[in-house]
DNA sequence: GCGTTTGAGTTCCATTATGCAACTCAGTAT
DNA sequence: ATACTGAGTTGCATAATGGAACTCAAACGC
């Protein structure tokens, strides 16, 4: 496969995907999230190859998505825990989560709820703006280069027809 | 590879991964968002094999997240554009994004902003509870069967400690 | 009219990854 | 002493990836 790496994109979405566009990282942080923290219970849950299993706990330890915790010495045993950056992660997983219950299920019939810990209320996650809080409508959204993207390209990207001006965005008037 | 597939498992996440778990899907369907449409742009831009972005487009349209539109027919020429569903799954895309700012960029200096296309202000999508607005804190968050889990499994589940009453939820008084 | 270009794919192939089964190994329980 | 457990390795057949070369039909240049 010799798989593409994204780690030096300039784009977020690209280099996130490094770590999260893969089929098993997404479940493995699912199981932590929802209690399962041990080798052996994960393997088994999700019915992943050990092998696979080993290689996708380094990789995720060595992102910083998961620690690897000993909790007995006998024989050392340990487990994985979702660390500040994996919890971040299930955040993305929620995102997913709301994607599939509407295109997967019929009915939107969750298989899987989301309570608050202490309140018990029922959580459901949904996308907003930070500034409005109103709901995300990713057609209403135009792209532009952001603070740290690579100075001197903007005229050679995709954006530049949204950036005529470097201290304006222009929207697009034609139609999609 | 044989990929296993999750199409049936009684969870959103495990079923969307079918489709967005993979690098290459999530970065055409940010092409797509950001107004590249044909082949060949989408080609160059991602700098991805045209045997991939066959396979690729092909799996996108059949799952329903793309339609090909032709646009011109003395050669019949297409254009790839996202449907209702593959707006949806962009929203997936929008969690990435502020995951990746977060964690790969100094400072949270997002390379790509977001803005409303008509009042041009940027645009900073958030996960919040649907119910109280307030910010999705995913260590707050416990996981039970829901409508459409698979009757009668509840207890065999790894949700069953916190569902020792099939109407009422229980949190998990020992610490994580 | 003929060669070139363009868009959109196929086909081939060497290299990697996946998934499955079998093997290891240290410490416990019987 | 023997079996069992948890957590990995190792080996192998098969499938997917990425890159280059090939196809094909219409349009363009002259």
């Amino acid at each position: 496969m010799k798989r593409s790496t994204f780690s030096e994109e300039p784009c977020s979405i690209a280099r996130s995907l490094d770590i999260l566009g893969d089929w098993w990282n997404p479940l493995i942080l699912r199981e932590c999230l929802y209690g399962i923290h041990r080798f052996q219970d994960i393997q088994q849950w999700l019915n992943i190859g050990r092998n696979i299993l080993t290689t996708r706990l380094k990789q995720l330890v060595e992102e910083g998505l998961l620690e690897k915790r000993q909790y007995q010495s006998g024989p050392p045993r340990f487990e994985y825990h979702l660390t500040e950056k994996g919890y971040d992660a299930t955040l993305v997983l929620m995102a997913v989560m709301s994607f599939g219950e509407k295109w997967y299920f019929k009915d939107n019939a969750a298989p899987i709820l989301l309570h608050h810990r202490e309140t018990g209320h029922q959580v459901k996650p949904v996308l907003v703006d930070e500034f409005t809080g109103e709901r995300i409508d990713p057609r209403q959204l135009v792209p532009a280069p952001g603070p740290s993207f690579p100075p001197g390209e903007v005229r050679k990207s995709r954006f530049a027809e949204f950036y005529a001006d470097e201290n304006r965005v222009f929207t697009r008037s034609q139609a999609d």
